[in-house]
DNA sequence: TAGATTGTTAATCGATTAACAATC
DNA sequence: TAGATTGTTAATCGATTAACAATC
């Protein structure tokens, strides 16, 4: 089996996420063409990415959303867990901790930090806030791979340094600054307003 | 001038991100290799978008990057500035307010509703959180044409309804699930757990 | 001039789409 | 059976990339 070109492997993850909300909502089963509607997607496009994979449809039904939830996590190597430390106990790293968001994927917050003696110690959930100086041992003792920056830009460049300094190899970066880190490092940049440019583009076209 | 594919004013619209955000680091220029490093997309790629509609750069220099940014918003027609209104004043609704990420595309936050008494009448940077009963009239006195819902994921159908009915007619959804619109509205979801699970792909083969 | 980077070409590869037989 | 939707083909279009002359 081959790599996934990174159009593969970005679609399949936008399905898993439609697939694991209409699960919540109470559907059993769905058709390329309502995966379509919910990810902009062609539904012919998206059958044939999952053609390439396997069978997992049903003619006249559509799919089956564990079965197939269970096949593109297979497929993304997604399955297990992944623990995640959270960087910033402000308005944006509390919303992140109280959403489902990465838990409904199988990443696990399992660590929040901060630099303000203010927030050092209080409780998010069933965590504690630690102080940023337990980074190391952090990462090191809960097996952390992804490190999410919820601080305000100035901060992050010296923030994402100490987290790949602890062993972190993906950076999810909320911050909205620009980064530079070692070329190993994966760092993805969340960025609303640029979806929001593009959709304004073809409202007004 | 015909209408632009989705693939170029998607990637028009990241590069006027990362261009905001060197802007902000200071810088006066940038090369389409540097362009590639943040949002990665190939500098060729970069450069063939760019020059269907000018000769933007500088050979040996690179692009300037004021001039770049003013070039790609008359494009992508953001020149103007275009009104939001932001539905909910919890975590995550605090944490977009008080950031810059709209702001620095030309998108001003006019509006932010709650339902909870708690919150209405309470300041938010300079506005005052209103009850959602006000949105019809606020979306019609500010000439609202996007409505962000930063909402829990049981209120946002019928949040999203009260804008839609408004005339609001793009929705940005950070609720997480899943909306059902009429036809002619168009709703973004932001996922940020989704960009993760094929960056770990990546990272893992 | 020497070095750097754009603008552009040409060749390849993947995405997109319509169409439809297979089949649940 | 009738209706619906998958799986797959074939044709087209856009994205990607290497290469390099033009030129700052």
């Amino acid at each position: 089996m081959d790599r996934l070109t990174l159009g593969v492997a970005a679609r399949l993850s936008r399905y898993l996420q439609v697939l694991t909300q209409a699960k919540k909502m109470g559907k059993d089963t769905i058709s390329s063409q309502e995966l379509s509607e919910y990810t902009h997607v062609n539904p012919t496009q998206i059958r044939r990415d999952l053609s390439g994979f396997g069978k997992f449809g049903k003619r006249g039904v559509g799919y089956n959303i564990d079965s197939l939830v269970a096949q593109i996590r297979k497929i993304l190597r997604t399955s297990d867990q992944h623990n995640i430390a959270l960087v910033g106990a402000g308005n944006l790293g509390l919303a992140i901790a109280s959403s489902d968001i990465f838990a409904d994927h199988g990443f696990r917050i399992v660590a929040i930090l901060d630099v303000s003696p203010k927030k050092v110690g209080t409780k998010v959930g069933s965590l504690v806030v630690r102080h940023i100086s337990e980074l190391n041992k952090l990462v090191e003792d809960n097996d952390i791979v992804v490190g999410v920056l919820a601080v305000p830009p100035e901060a992050s460049q010296e923030l994402a340094d100490q987290l790949v300094e602890a062993g972190v190899r993906i950076i999810f970066n909320y911050s909205g600054s620009l980064l530079t880190v070692a070329p190993d490092v994966t760092v993805h940049a969340s960025s609303p307003a640029v979806d929001l440019l593009y959709a304004l583009y073809f409202y007004l076209t």
